[in-house]
RNA sequence: GGGCGGUUAGCUCAGUUGGUUAGAGCGUCUGACUUACAUUCAGAAGGUCAGAGGUUCGAGUCCUCUACCGCCCACCA
């Protein structure tokens, strides 16, 4: 009563939502803290990028860890949900970038130190928005923990890391081709220069051989230009035209330069000439043919995108114009062939839009195969299992072929590489390199004191593939820390989407096994990708996002986050248009009627949910059994992850069990003496109350403001839904109960057809007989229910017909015949036909039945219990032949 | 070029180890303001489960091949 008055029928999530999260948060139910006397569940959550905004992704991904930390929570485990956010150094240096370029300044203007101040006061401000999107969506995050992988202690692990490895000998300095954009006069990474189909040309130059007047090898390349940093001609091994060639030399064109004809698999036969210059400055691929034959890597073009000294005459040309240059000047050499038009991938830039120029540079790397080596084995022995299973193969596979990583990154924002070099009058000496903890007063091999840190940054992944560990202050030596990354770590799952498999998961399961010892997750949860209602991935650029606020805004986090589980199947990209989180409106609209009905319908004397097992009827029986075998189900789909198939059940169950049959029955007071009314009250209470627990975790919101209302009137045990047990134990099943209820439903089912057949009007209540032997008793009982939900006037039970009625609409079911009073309405003729269609149909399933039944295959090898029951059904079948026989008969006659 | 996913009702998709007459949401059609809910209720129509072959007493489900769609990886100049 209290709290129901004010119960509108339109339910209002945006109130009731923020008022909840604050009550939560503020009595710390989020937190979590080391407790030896209960077990821990821990979920990290994939930190999102500071510069982030919450996308359907994020609410996706966001949404399955919040029902696992819920779900274990209620399960009575210690959950944490640590959560925090990455630095993301390039994408964050960007947005700054652009902030300052609105002002007309670009980062070296304001100098490296001045510019991080900017980003970290750009941190400051904007920071946190994604940490207050993620409360709208319910978030159950210990908050108090938030992690940044840029903290002061974060740092700290990840220079221990960078230290550690190199001590090992698993970090070393090397040349790199990297992505460059001789514009931004910046480094990329690869997925910041987007290939882009390019209208180009492949031109077909010849090289003459040395010493072989006349005779030419003629390649194919879309980049003349570097001809120039040219070391080498390739051929495949294998390549019967060329198999002579292998070993001499070829006369690069314009430098007259004699450079080796050699052989390498990498070349395709098939492509262009089947003969390859190789650029090993210029190209990524024949970078890694130079270094298979030792070749010399001459740079012909500079980081702003002009030829070097080492192009001779076309030195200080630009690399598009010499490009044009150069074969002009082949063209007068007669050393070009002839030119195809040629649509081909180019690299450009994402800000810009400039073409890359591939750029040769000093890098330094992280040696892999010694990391992976231990992360494959626990994969394969099943310590960590990835769902769904087909990502262990995409996992080993690239684990097994895995290539160094390249750690050094041109930028400013993000952690300084830890390492020093030894410099006098200005050049760096031959001292080694200084990587230490703590920075370096001087050099420890020559004593000077003038040391210059090396000027790159680490790669972002770098920090989060430490996620799991640093974010508990590792690796501090403290007790505290070491006994709650002793209790918390390993953690138990992790969300995520396959995109960053390679980028963090993988990474993050070698620094969990190289630094704790010890996997860092047992289970990897990949859900798909979230894509438009055309199957178009979402994005800013392509302007088809759906914003999960705006959802929130208009429907509330609770049918925003149902809708998303509701409609993702396991590891199945999602397609998405607005109308489908109309399913979760509408279901809270249909939790919310329903519970406000309910708790409208209790008497004041009743004060308890516990229902007296002697008063109840067939209805409370059937609905009791189907709770239970829902809790079941529920548990099972999400200790296997099937959170939609949790969903869909606890949906239909609420909908079409609960609130179509249940419901509707017990507003019948005929013939119920008030116990066994105020009993029903009890169960449909009790069902509320448990529904509401088995949902929280997907619909935490509305479901605690409900639980709350409920808690007015009955003493329930717990606080908060929240920090309620989740039903688990299933309690009885009651199959006698739901079979007979079954068949009180199709009776009814069968009539309402009837009705809506012959147009009849709600107010309209034909009487009904009913003959039957199989179901006599359990019709006489729910007479009245029947009565109720088919809107019929007077119900007779006959065991056998006594008179066929004669303007009746006839029905038949299983051991049942029915007949719809109906004066003045029945056509015999129509009637008549209809019978004949439907013996028609009786007859063909007989005869399949009969078939399946004469197979002595199926006889022996199927189990008893199959057959068992199709010859069940073949009786049944039969009797419903022989009851439309004879109300053919009757009609005939 | 490899690998993976998909193809089931008009649309979007479920369908756990092979076992009744293959389900849901939306849409369509018919009817209803039946005092919790029109974001609702009752009812209906709609499927040779992409195609072919195989295994099996039995296949949407397992195997092989084909077609189309999509994704990921790869060094085609």
């Amino acid at each position: 009563m209290a709290g129901t008055k004010e119960m509108s029928s339109r339910y209002r999530p945006g109130e009731v939502e923020s008022r909840w999260y604050k009550v939560w948060e503020e009595r710390g139910y989020f937190n979590a803290d080391r407790d030896p006397s209960r077990k821990p569940y821990t979920i990290v959550i994939p930190p999102p990028n500071v510069t982030g905004i919450l996308h359907m992704g994020h609410a996706l991904n966001n949404t399955y860890q919040d029902i696992l930390i819920r779900y274990h929570r209620m399960l009575g485990y210690n959950a944490l949900w640590m959560p925090g956010t990455d630095h993301a150094g390039i994408a964050t240096q960007n947005v700054v970038e652009r902030k300052l370029a609105k002002q007309g300044l670009r980062r070296q203007d304001l100098g490296r130190e001045k510019f991080l101040e900017e980003v970290w006061k750009w941190k400051e401000e904007y920071g946190s928005t994604i940490i207050r999107q993620l409360k709208r969506l319910g978030a159950s995050c210990d908050w108090r923990r938030t992690r940044f992988t840029m903290d002061e202690d974060y740092s700290y692990a990840v220079r221990y890391v960078f230290v550690h490895l190199y001590k090992k000998g698993l970090i070393y300095q090397g040349n790199y081709i990297i992505n460059w954009c001789p514009r931004c006069h910046t480094a990329l990474a690869d997925e910041e220069a987007p290939k882009k189909e390019t209208a180009g040309k492949l031109y077909y130059v010849r090289y003459p051989i040395a010493g072989e007047e006349g005779r030419f090898i003629t390649v194919a390349t879309t980049r003349p230009e570097t001809i120039l940093g040219d070391t080498a001609v390739a051929v495949n091994p294998n390549d019967e035209r060329y198999k002579d060639l292998v070993g001499k030399k070829a006369i690069l064109p314009v430098l007259k330069r004699e450079i080796p004809i050699i052989a390498d698999d990498y070349v395709d036969p098939e492509f262009g000439t089947g003969a390859v210059k190789i650029t090993p400055a210029h190209d990524p691929d024949d970078f890694w043919v130079g270094k298979r034959h030792h070749l010399e890597a001459p740079v012909v073009i500079d980081s702003h995108g002009r030829m070097t000294e080492l192009a001779g005459p076309y030195a200080g040309m630009d690399r598009f114009e010499c490009r044009k240059k150069i074969v002009e000047d082949l063209k007068k050499e007669g050393l070009l062939e002839k030119v195809e038009d040629y649509v081909h991938n180019v690299g450009h830039c994402y800000r810009c839009d400039t073409v890359i120029e591939p750029y040769l540079s000093r890098q330094w790397f992280v040696k892999m195969k010694p990391l992976a080596e231990p992360a494959i084995k626990v994969v394969k022995e099943g310590k960590i299992r990835f769902i769904p299973s087909r990502w262990t193969k995409v996992y080993l596979n690239w684990m097994e072929n895995i290539q160094d990583w390249c750690i050094s990154r041109q930028i400013w924002w993000g952690h300084r590489i830890p390492v020093w070099y030894c410099v006098k009058d200005g050049e760096r000496t031959d001292c080694p390199p200084i990587v230490e903890m703590k920075d370096p007063k001087a050099c420890p091999n020559c004593g000077n004191t003038n040391l210059v840190q090396d000027e790159d940054v680490l790669d972002t992944w770098f920090s989060s593939w430490l996620w799991p560990f640093a974010t508990f202050y590792w690796p501090k030596d403290d007790p505290e820390v070491k006994a709650d990354l002793d209790y918390f770590y390993p953690t138990n799952t992790l969300v995520t989407a396959p995109e960053i498999l390679f980028f963090w998961v993988a990474r993050m399961i070698m620094a969990g096994l190289e630094f704790m010892g010890e996997i860092p997750f047992s289970d990897v949860y990949l859900h798909g990708t979230v894509r438009d209602d055309t199957g178009r991935k979402m994005s800013k650029s392509l302007g088809n996002i759906i914003d999960p606020l705006e959802i929130i805004e208009e429907m509330g986090a609770d049918a925003l986050r149902f809708s998303l589980i509701s409609i993702t199947a396991v590891g199945q990209d999602v397609y998405l248009s607005r109308s489908k989180f109309e399913l979760g409106r509408n279901f809270t609209n249909k939790i919310w009627n329903a519970s406000r009905y309910i708790l409208s319908r209790l008497d004041e004397a009743v004060k308890d949910l516990n229902w007296i097992e002697d008063l109840l009827l067939l209805e409370d029986r059937w609905i009791l059994s189907r709770l239970h075998r829902l809790v079941e189900g529920v548990n099972r789909s999400l200790a296997n992850y099937r959170f939609n198939e949790a969903a869909n059940n606890i949906y239909d169950f609420f909908w079409h069990q609960f609130c179509d049959w249940y419901l509707e029955v017990t507003k019948i007071s005929e013939g119920k003496p008030e116990e066994v009314q105020r009993n029903q009250e009890r169960i449909l209470a009790y069902v509320l109350e448990v529904f509401l627990r088995l949902l929280h975790p997907f619909m935490p919101f509305i479901t605690e403001e409900i639980y709350q209302l409920l808690k007015e009137r009955f003493a329930l045990p717990y606080e908060t839904v929240m920090r309620a047990d989740y039903p688990r134990k299933a309690g009885r099943l009651d199959e006698e109960a739901e079979e007979e209820f079954e068949q009180v439903k199709s009776l009814i089912a069968l009539l309402r057809n009837q009705r809506a057949e012959v147009g009849l009007k709600p107010a309209d209540r034909p009487d009904l007989v009913v003959v039957t032997e199989r179901w006599a008793v359990l019709f006489e009982q729910q007479k009245e229910t029947v009565r109720f939900l088919a809107r019929l006037g007077k119900i007779e039970i006959e065991t056998f017909l006594k008179e066929r009625p004669r303007q009746a609409l006839a029905g038949v079911l299983p051991g049942v015949e029915t007949y719809l009073i109906l004066e003045g309405l029945i056509d015999v003729d129509q009637e008549l036909r209809r019978i004949e269609e439907q013996i028609r149909q009786s007859r063909d399933a007989i005869e399949k039945k009969e078939r399946l039944l004469s197979n002595e295959n199926f006889l022996k090898r199927a189990p008893a219990q199959v057959v068992e029951g199709e010859k069940r059904k073949l009786e049944d079948l039969k009797d419903t032949l022989k009851r439309l026989e004879a109300l053919r008969n009757g009609l005939k006659g």
